[in-house]
DNA sequence: CCCTTGACTATCT
DNA sequence: GAGATAGCCAAGG
């Protein structure tokens, strides 16, 4: 293993472990966050030759969609656990991380009518 | 070396 | 706002 991938996916896992529950990351926040700026596609590399356990179902595309194709098993698996930390999902877009009661009308409905 | 491959992004139609 | 396009960059063949 290269030294490149030993720093980066060390830096890499230390910002997802983090991510606190009920929020999100995109891959280049999380690339950034480690210091890594260009290096958004990397991160997912990084995850995939992790050993510990990560949260990464609370890593997602800068859009809001997730990674992952429609109807593969980890997509469904994804959805299943952000929903269950109250993430929630519009048109297959998290349209934002867990909010009070209060907010959600706002969220749903749009401050408007 | 050269070419392809991504759990990506920002930008332009 | 969905699709195409062009950058991005380490790895592996």
């Amino acid at each position: 293993m290269s030294l490149f991938q030993a720093r980066f996916d060390e830096a890499v896992w230390q910002i997802i472990a983090n991510i606190p529950l009920g929020q999100v990351m995109a891959y280049g926040e999380i690339a950034r966050a480690a210091g890594f700026p260009r290096h958004s596609r990397m991160v997912s590399k990084a995850m995939s030759r992790s050993t510990k356990k990560l949260p990464w179902h609370r890593v997602i595309r800068s859009d809001g969609s997730l990674a992952f194709p429609l109807k593969s098993e980890e997509y469904e698996t994804q959805k299943a656990r952000l929903m269950s930390e109250g993430v929630l999902m519009l048109n297959g877009k998290v349209s934002a991380a867990k909010t009070e009661p209060d907010d959600l009308d706002a969220l749903i409905w749009g401050p408007e009518s």
